[in-house]
DNA sequence: AGCACGCCGACT
DNA sequence: GTCGGCGTGCTC
């Protein structure tokens, strides 16, 4: 007899280990399907990936079931992305199951979700209906939602009203509800018409660059490669080569990017080289135009792939070079979904089980991935010559000094003078701040009361547009106060700016000028990116104002002006990668202007004009940057010197929530044997509260990544043995990126 | 996660 | 007694 080693298709670490299944004759089952397996005392048909095939097994014959049927006629996975995939559980603390998810996506054609709606058939439901709402009952609350005739999928009732399946089974039982199951519709993937062109020549420092990329790629033994090049130094076109060769060896290529969206430029540059061998993904595709484009790369009808950090689950087995551009970007790690991975570390095993090369390129590289290449860990390449143009002129202004001098606007004097001409000039201009609203705190002048959403522990921010105070966190917004709501004194007062006061102060200071604006608030419609963009390299506006989402990759050959309102503000947030993120963020805002020929200026505004991140963004020197930052890195003892493990816990009852965090720490101290692992916390997250949801954290730390990970593991599981863990979510972070 | 089983309070 | 809500425990 045969038996099929089956891992079942659902998330949930209770059911996250293998199951055996007898193989009946008629089914030719191999490893690396995905199965219809009966599952449960229902014999409920579930989904499963069938991860090997053996002949013994300890379980109980009497008690194994056949497989019902195969979901497809070939294997979706591989034994190398199995080995994958048990990598990544280990790696991400997560369950097989999500893993498989991650790596395989769905199968469209089966994808049918469970909704219910109200029983039309049913003559005598008007009275079965009064009944259930007599009583104020969970079945209530459910009929309550669906009473308008809506026809609703049962996951969204069970997470918008928290409750489980049974009130909805009873009221499908009673002839109140039925079920029905909808279906998702794949939709047609796009063939770019992107007009070909051909291979420019190369630079002597692109060729020399593209030399030792090309040893990479024949070695045996390979290390990650990081491409260091300055902005506009043409890494693309040493990116194109290198596909070019490994395509002649008849592999295939991955190209990571951070956002399609905002790098369509470099996007088409490889479609109009590569023609039909590309295919484009990004995080807009529906389900079935991505199990399209993953079809075609499994069929071999494609051999390059670009995309977000989704893209690097692309199923070439012939696999020759996993690219990353602009590998210091925080979207290629996933840090709200599980797994939690990061898109990096997936090619560096990727390049482990398929001997295929891993290039990492940017012109302001992770400080963890510079050390790696420092250490001799990555092989490393500068690029330190523009194609092109000149490195812009870049001046810091210190915004002390503009205060001192009686000038409390949001423009220092310079700036102000060199929009005005650039506007005389007819040449573009773009301003950064990373803040959206109009004011980013409201207080009581007299008694000092901030303004702050009572769902959320944040002040609200004033949106004048619409004259509403707004939660950035949980979206309510309410009536601007004219009264302070604790003192009742009526001196209320707008502090901190935010994008749309700029915008009122650029139209005030310049009537004339035409001015877009681009931030969460102007870009809620689909495409409102893409016009924006479009219009404002078209010329339709003089001035661009945006937040981060201006930064990043946009080339507009007619912007010879940059202004960043505010560098501090990614400085002040107490994260230890905040310098960091300051050198990333003003070097690339420093990095759009100029990009053609004509001369770019930058002016940085700033109240902390000696600050080492800010300084060496204007210098334009890495190296300097990453000197200062790795020396204090290393005294402070933060990564990439130690690992940060942060657990996060979240729930309604903040005492309930304290009481099991105090536990946690009680249990960490308990095992925390010759003090390995340093502990901060319980402590309250940063915004502690959100929608009603406290938030409290402890994080751990400790030089070695895998012992880290079983600690807060084993702990965790002593935990979940002495206390109800029900009622709390637990997020668990590796050096996480952002501030929680 | 999702399903059946079985306990227990409310009500014919 | 028995109907139906709700907690518990198991899934090859």
């Amino acid at each position: 007899m045969k038996y099929a080693v089956v891992i079942i298709s659902i998330g949930h670490k209770n059911i996250d280990h293998i199951f055996h299944y007898a193989i009946p004759e008629n089914l030719a089952v191999e490893t690396g399907m995905r199965v219809i397996v009966p599952f449960g005392r229902g014999n409920r048909p579930t989904e499963g990936y069938v991860i090997g095939i053996t002949d013994n097994t300890d379980v109980d014959a009497s008690t194994i079931k056949n497989i019902s049927s195969i979901c497809e006629e070939y294997s979706v996975i591989s034994p190398r992305r199995i080995e994958l995939a048990v990598w990544m559980k280990e790696k991400y603390y997560t369950t097989f199951g999500s893993c498989f998810r991650c790596i395989v996506p769905k199968k469209v054609n089966e994808k049918n979700f469970a909704c219910v709606r109200l029983n039309s058939q049913n003559e005598n439901i008007n009275e079965e209906i009064v009944k259930v709402l007599k009583k104020d009952t969970r079945q209530k609350r459910v009929l309550e939602v669906l009473l308008n005739g809506d026809e609703i999928p049962v996951s969204h009732i069970k997470t918008l009203l928290d409750v489980d399946d049974s009130p909805i089974n009873a009221l499908i039982k009673k002839g109140i509800l039925i079920k029905t199951y909808v279906q998702e519709y794949r939709g047609n993937f796009n063939s770019a018409l992107v007009e070909r062109s051909k291979p420019p020549v190369l630079t002597e420092e692109q060729a020399a660059a593209l030399y030792k990329l090309y040893s990479v790629i024949d070695s045996k033994d390979k290390k990650p490669l990081l491409i260091h090049g300055v902005t506009g130094s043409g890494k693309t076109e040493v990116y194109i080569r290198a596909i070019e060769k490994v395509l002649s060896q008849g592999k295939e290529a991955i190209v990571l990017v951070p956002e399609i969206s905002l790098t369509q430029q470099t996007v088409e540059r490889f479609v109009a080289r590569f023609g039909s061998k590309v295919a484009v993904t990004h995080s807009r595709l529906s389900d079935g135009e991505r199990y399209d484009q993953w079809t075609r790369a499994r069929r071999k009808e494609i051999s390059v792939m670009i995309g977000p950090r989704s893209a690097v689950f692309t199923p070439f087995e012939n696999l020759g070079i996993i690219i990353i551009d602009e590998e210091h970007e925080s979207t290629y790690r996933s840090d709200i979904q599980s797994p939690k991975y990061d898109a990096r570390e997936i090619a560096e095993k990727l390049s482990e089980l398929y001997g295929c090369a891993v290039v990492l390129g940017s012109a302001t590289p992770s400080l963890s991935s510079y050390y790696k290449a420092q250490k001799g860990e990555y092989e490393l390449i500068e690029l330190k010559h523009r194609v092109n143009n000149s490195f812009p002129l870049i001046h810091i202004v210190d915004m002390r000094k503009e205060i001192a001098k009686r000038n409390f606007s949001v423009f220092s004097a310079e700036l102000k003078n060199a929009i005005g001409k650039n506007l005389e000039n007819k040449r573009q201009t773009i301003l950064f701040l990373n803040r959206r609203g109009y004011s980013t705190f409201v207080s009581c002048r007299k008694c000092g009361y901030v303004m702050t959403c009572d769902n959320c522990n944040v002040s609200y921010t004033y949106h004048k547009g619409i004259n509403r105070l707004s939660c950035h966190y949980c979206g309510k917004s309410i009536k601007v106060p004219r009264i302070c709501p604790k003192c009742g004194s009526e001196y209320i007062k707008y502090f901190g700016a935010g994008t749309e006061k700029i915008e009122q102060e650029v139209l005030r200071l310049f009537p004339q000028a035409k001015v877009l604006r681009m931030d969460m608030d102007t870009t809620r419609r689909k495409n409102s990116h893409q016009t924006i963009l479009e219009d404002f390299r078209k010329g339709k506006a003089d001035i661009l104002i945006g937040t981060q989402m201006i930064a990043k990759g946009l080339d507009f050959p007619n912007v010879t002006l940059v202004g960043v309102m505010a560098a501090d503000l990614s400085l002040n947030v107490g994260d230890y990668r905040s310098g960091e993120n300051t050198f990333q963020l003003v070097s690339q805002v420093s990095g759009r202007a100029g990009r053609a020929d004509s001369e770019g200026t930058v002016y940085i505004q700033t109240y902390s004009p000696d600050n080492y991140s800010i300084r060496y963004a204007a210098q334009g020197d890495y190296k300097g940057f990453y000197n200062e930052e790795i020396a204090f890195r290393k005294n402070m003892n933060y990564p990439p010197f130690t690992n940060i493990f942060l657990v996060m816990m979240t729930g309604e009852n903040e005492y309930i929530l304290r009481q099991t965090l105090s536990q946690l720490a009680e249990i960490m101290r308990r095992y925390n044997k010759n003090n390995m692992f340093t502990r901060l916390g319980p402590t309250p997250a940063v915004i502690s509260k959100i929608n009603n949801v406290y938030r409290w954290q402890i994080s751990v730390k400790c030089e070695n990544e895998d012992k880290i990970r079983n600690y807060v593991l084993f702990c965790l599981d002593k935990l979940s043995k002495q206390t109800d863990l029900d009622k709390i979510n637990v997020g668990l972070y590796l050096n996480p990126s952002y501030i929680f």
